[in-house]
DNA sequence: CGAGCTGTTGAATGCGCTCAAAGCCCGTGG
DNA sequence: CCACGGGCTTTGAGCGCATTCAACAGCTCG
């Protein structure tokens, strides 16, 4: 049960997390003898679920390899896809007690699991602790805000070149991106339908803002006019 | 400079914010005497800006009576409404060192401001209000959750009725709604037009599921009903 | 009473959706 | 080794919802 947090992969994933000295920051040297006690490292294949929504919520994880995405089944049968995670994106975090959403694998993944009753004891004594929480919570609240900002203003386009730069800003690749996610899931996450993503993904090669190398292979060529994209209430290229 | 957090709506106020044995529980007493201290009361008239994006973010606000929008202007002359804000919803958490939003008066309001430096040199001390700020980012995060969902998976008539449904839970009316709220400012929250706004009204007049009094006045004449609008994929009358 | 703002309604356009077919990739089995 | 099949993606055609543009109604205020 014991981790050794300076492995490299975990030790990236805990700086991405808790910040860049977390090895070395005293404040927090009881929430990392918490995680090198009482933390698990579990690991899925592409396709498994880390979580299933409706399950107790026993766990806080943070992913220290792969890339997963958040999702939740609506009532009926309709999915929606929240987030796609990747290392240091910690994940659990909810006032429910049970999981208001899945994670699945969308590569081969490692993660670390804590006990939130570990930790929610932990925060109650320490302050340094819960503060962080806090802030990490307050992280999230500032990627959902331009998440809602994108859905609720941009165009299909525009939401696929968001992706794409947000992807390649979170997964810490050059320009040459894997996106192991289907059309589908993209489409869930942007809030618009598959076809559509990939017409968009066709049309943004046609302007040579990219290059579709293959189904999981996307190639960023010119990121500015991407940006540029994103950002413009007119998709500059209209052909 | 002192507040009285026993006034009525104050009290009400921190009710909803904290929890309801806010003024009782005894982990709180630091937090309570911080803001009984410290906070200020403010008012401001409907039109008036109560925050302003950009500014340093110096405070956080608790509403304790009236009602706000918080909004954001986008790089060009776009702006986006994030939420509408009651009584108890606590805002200006943000990572950011200057406010990433404005906040905006729709009606008389008056609220408590406390600067953040005081509440962060109480969280570094006191885990039990570190740990309720914790909570709250977490209900913020439900909360902008659920809002993605709408946005990137529903109609126009049922990003209204989920609007309506929701503006009734939040602000504590009965089937009466007070909508102070231009439906411009609907629209930009909901990510449609306003002109889709104007029709998606009448149509939910026409079906009988609500009746606009007047601009500001709506009263929901079938709250199933409109439940129902709001989950299905289809929509349930089609004339 | 007119000016200006907000809201409603109508007509036309277009973006994105649905439905459908074809292409591509890859694993399986003959 | 190749044929087949299934899943995913791409492309096309047609449709519909929501947008845009425009006119008008209703209200407030000077």
């Amino acid at each position: 049960m014991a981790v050794d947090l300076h492995k490299a992969y975990i030790h990236t994933a805990l700086k991405f997390c808790f910040g860049p000295d977390v090895l070395s920051n005293l404040e927090l040297r009881s929430l990392l003898q918490l995680l090198a006690e009482h933390a698990e490292e579990i690991a899925a294949e592409a396709g498994d679920y880390v979580m299933q929504e409706g399950i107790d919520a026993e766990y806080l994880f943070i992913p220290t390899s792969g890339v997963m995405l958040i999702e939740r089944a609506s009532s009926s049968n309709f999915r929606h896809v929240y987030a796609f995670v990747f290392p240091g994106n910690l994940f659990g975090i909810s006032s429910e007690s049970r999981y208001p959403y899945s994670v699945k694998a969308l590569a081969p993944v490692s993660l670390l699991r804590i006990k939130r009753t570990h930790l929610d004891q932990l925060m109650r004594t320490d302050p340094a602790v819960a503060r962080l929480f806090y802030e990490i919570a307050t992280r999230i609240i500032s990627f959902l805000i331009s998440n809602l900002y994108m859905l609720g203003q941009k165009t299909a386009v525009q939401r696929v070149c968001y992706f794409l730069l947000d992807f390649q800003r979170m997964g810490n690749f050059g320009n040459e991106l894997f996106v192991p996610m289907t059309r589908k899931d993209i489409a869930c996450y942007l809030g618009i339908s598959e076809e559509t993503v990939s017409r968009a993904f066709t049309r943004l090669k046609q302007l040579q803002l990219i290059d579709v190398k293959s189904q999981y292979f996307i190639e960023l060529l010119d990121v500015s006019r991407l940006e540029q994209c994103c950002q413009e209430r007119d998709i500059p290229v209209s052909n």
